[in-house]
DNA sequence: TGCATTAGATCAGTCGCGAAG
DNA sequence: GCTTCGCGACTGATCTAATGC
């Protein structure tokens, strides 16, 4: 049933249906009229379409999501609890939210499908992927600049100035390197995700400055490619931990690797922490169920959605683009320990003042 | 830009434009139009509205998804994991999906307020949800049929032969309880979710029926609500196990709850399996690394969320309703063993012959 | 006659303006 | 002048029918 349909049931014009629509105390409707159009509007089957109101209204009350990759998206805990934000807010403002289906192909081409038809959204929210390099991400950010539209950038590390984003930070007590270091640890493996995505460039770059500051040259051979995917982590943990027993300490890059190298150790005979410590990063409910509880990073990631949607009805607004800064936090259990000074290899460093890393 | 500023800025007419970005091989444009219609295309400027599509059409290429609950959806295994297979077969053909709001209340009001702005949506996918009683998803499916539009029904009992509606089946050897009665377990609990859901009645009934067939008779003291949630059905688990010694096994509605359950157990200081039996639901990703491994029942939640998406697809083509079938299995870890038989109060059942059940 | 192009109606709401009583 | 109501234009893409050369 449609507004005009309803109008010409009763034999008035599709205009005063509207009106009442519109408000329902309105004075230029007469009591009579009024009842008939109540009336049959409370047998419910009036459907307004919101395509039709969002092209007379130049306004569409709708938000399109747009997350560049191939892989089923709602596997991804960063999805899922961010969109658990983005939800909260968007619903409180009556916004309904879309996926844009795409045909595949690389982070570019997808994001260009799904912008294919993609007008008359009223804003955008951008997600980086694990399987963009910064090089897509930023080609994807500047796409959607081209259109002066309202968008919002998530997951992805500090871009410009003039773009609005929500970041999270890692503060020095939440790096899992640092804190393992100051438990004694000297052969730390990091799990890294796809060599692709930023986080883990980032990640990788940052273990390599860790070491180079303390003076020590650290390979690229306790370096491990987990794509984010536990099956993948545990062989990955399984081949290095097999050639390599100098390792006392993994840092993985999402919680459900850690589950991976947990499989691994525990294959292999070790002990977490005894013989191997380990740090995920996510805090995924499963994390303290873990044997043992996992200590990992916590990723204010339902906080980080909600801020995305807030900045996204700023920018709608007309307000001037702006970067929201969140901090992630050390959750400590007990799968990080101590290391056994003998098993430790990296004497030369030994001596370091941890205080001045 | 749209196809009209297209067309302004190259001084032709809108249809010209529309016939070119219909078949771009048509004969019925010259090569010096179309070069110049290509030209400025490849700019990639145009972007066209979804709405206006859907209005001339009469076909949105969209589907809404509704889920009647007022918590973010995307913290429910239940919702990603279906939701993955939706959108592995929608955007295979090309379709979006939507996501409506409401301004909150029961489950019948906030499907009547997602269907407020519904209209022009080529299918719905109704979901059957944790707080919605057998009655309310009823009217909500009675609803959805008053206004004839193709629909597929997610997570609910079965109802109606007219109805789509994708349904999940235990089959014998999958049920928990059978399972655990066959390792010699007679006192069972049953950590269900909330009162309301009708898989939560479902089970309770079976939990009675179950042991009434063995002509015993079961209380509901026995049976916990967890709401689903971790740190609720950790604390029922507390509660419950703290008066109850005689409890033998747990049957848990969720993996998440069973973490829960978990929790509570080691805090008695009682072992799993050794003092304490637990079955999960769900097959998790973490399933396999709680300590012990927790046997489970996995539920192809995946799957169904493709099936129903064909599902509506065939809805969506005028085919008659039909009803998908899958089922669950269990799959067995270290969670559940065999019952002490000291441990044991239910010997007035102990005699029964298992096969006959 | 055929080729290239275009005008204008349509979809379902929205809303300015005006008209009848 | 006021209340009550309706006409018709508009949104952007689609598509039939028709025009001009």
């Amino acid at each position: 049933m449609t507004v005009k349909t309803i109008a010409k049931k009763l034999g008035i014009s599709h205009t005063t249906v509207y009106l009442y629509l519109k408000d329902p105390e309105t004075k230029r409707i007469s009591p009579q009229t009024k009842k008939k159009i109540k009336l049959l509007l409370e047998q419910g089957y009036l459907r307004l379409d919101p395509h039709a109101q969002t092209l007379a209204r130049k306004k569409s009350h709708a938000v399109a999501i747009l997350i560049p990759m191939n892989v089923p998206y709602f596997h991804s805990v960063i999805v899922t609890e961010s969109l658990c934000g983005i939800q909260q807010v968007l619903f409180q403002k009556r916004y309904r939210f879309v996926f844009l289906p795409s045909q595949g192909g690389d982070s570019l081409q997808i994001l260009k499908d799904q912008l294919k038809h993609s007008g008359g959204y009223d804003g955008y929210i951008l997600y980086g992927t694990r399987d963009s390099s910064m090089e897509e991400m930023r080609a994807n950010v500047e796409t959607l600049q081209k259109y002066r539209v309202p968008f919002v950038v998530l997951n992805m590390p500090e871009l410009e100035d003039d773009i609005n984003q929500v970041i999270c930070q890692t503060p020095n007590a939440a790096d899992p390197i640092r804190y393992l270091f100051q438990l004694g640890h000297r052969d730390i493996a990091l799990l890294a995700g796809s060599s692709r995505a930023p986080d883990t460039q980032q990640s990788i770059q940052q273990y390599f400055l860790f070491f180079q500051r303390l003076g020590v040259e650290r390979s690229a051979e306790r370096i491990m490619y987990g794509n984010y995917e536990k099956v993948i982590a545990r062989s990955e943990v399984l081949k290095l931990l097999s050639k390599d027993r100098g390792i006392t300490a993994i840092v993985s890059l999402s919680d459900s690797m850690a589950l991976g190298a947990y499989e691994a150790i525990k294959e292999l005979g070790l002990k977490i922490p005894d013989h191997i410590s380990v740090i995920g990063k996510d805090d995924a409910t499963f994390a303290s169920n873990m044997c043992p509880p996992l200590t990992t990073v916590r990723i204010p990631m339902v906080e980080m959605g909600k801020q995305a949607a807030i900045l996204l009805f700023e920018a709608m607004g007309g307000a001037k683009p702006r970067k929201i800064y969140l901090t992630s936090e050390l959750v400590i259990r007990e799968s990080a320990a101590p290391a056994i000074s003998t098993k430790s290899k990296g004497g030369e460093i030994e001596k370091v003042n941890i205080l001045t890393i």
